[in-house]
DNA sequence: ACAAATAGCTTGCCCTACACAAACGATTAA
DNA sequence: TTAATCGTTTGTGTAGGGCAAGCTATTTGT
């Protein structure tokens, strides 16, 4: 009696894998990354901001689930390069809004391109529609937005 | 003069939002774990041990792409709690095949079961088709195999 | 047979990421 | 006015993890 493929669900947890290909790519990013001036936590940062526009400090914290204090250091890291600009906030003047210059979107741009040759290494099993996939669910697992086509793709000078 | 939406390949580098839910996902593991005498390091180890079957010590250092140093340790770890095998190879005595002991995957899958929560929260925003899609993934990318729909499914007493 | 070279283990040193706490200024709210 | 809140600075402590040296057991090359 043949047992047929009934995929009995053998649990499938994604925490381990996800854990391993971000090391992977963790390492081989941070010394593309250095000759920008930039570390893996940063360009999450600037990738958080990008996504979910500004947002006061400790909604940043929040979302990075990192301690206030180390997320004033790495703001201050961006803040000297002229990619994030802390204004404040007009309702409540205690609060710091953090918004990403146009530098920092640049910026953030460059990067993503500098990490190409990385991407294709980490993910190489992967082909183009599969990475796209990927991305997708990511983003929609990290903003809870299932993916948003906006149409107006202003970021057309690429790479 | 209208800017057609030809999706211009906006990037979309995975790698930031990998580090982003990797580190959410770590942070709450953390905690499941610990109970369990477990860490996430140790569980992306037996993970790998799981799927690559039994290996060298240093062909282990080279897919955590971790420093052998570490490893041993990682290994003294899970060896002590009877969770892997260090046998010597019988070709080269001078190795060591790491194995993943009957416990070792036990205690994986009940890791595994008890991270149901865990992810529920961080990858919440997918359902359920997604987050099999997101694994599949994952996995394929971790071990540039397309997936391995083994008809064996002896894993059926899951949670 | 003897001199490398190799796999693993141990120890020690160092650096970095982070969490946590305390104290402060500015601002807002009770 | 008093209390609470946002951000900042300055510690302090712990853990992850790289790197090097020195050791044993074993294999390989001459």
């Amino acid at each position: 009696m043949v047992e047929l493929p009934v995929v009995n669900q053998p649990v499938h947890r994604s925490g381990a894998l996800l854990d391993h290909l971000a090391r992977r790519m963790r390492l081989r990013a941070e010394s593309v990354l250095a000759p920008l001036g930039l570390r893996p936590r940063h360009l999450v940062t600037l990738t958080v901001l990008r996504q979910q526009g500004g947002c006061s400090q400790q909604a940043l914290s929040g979302t990075l689930e990192m301690d206030g204090t180390n997320v004033v250091g790495l703001l201050n890291d961006l803040e000297r390069d002229g990619l994030i600009e802390r204004r404040r906030s007009p309702e409540d003047r205690r609060r710091h809004v953090v918004v990403l210059t146009d530098k920092g979107a640049r910026v953030l741009v460059k990067a993503e391109c500098a990490l190409a040759a990385v991407e294709d290494d980490v993910l190489g099993a992967l082909d183009e529609t599969q990475r796209e996939t990927l991305y997708g669910l990511l983003q929609q697992a990290a903003t809870g937005v299932p993916i948003v086509c906006t149409g107006d793709d202003a970021d057309t000078e690429q790479c």
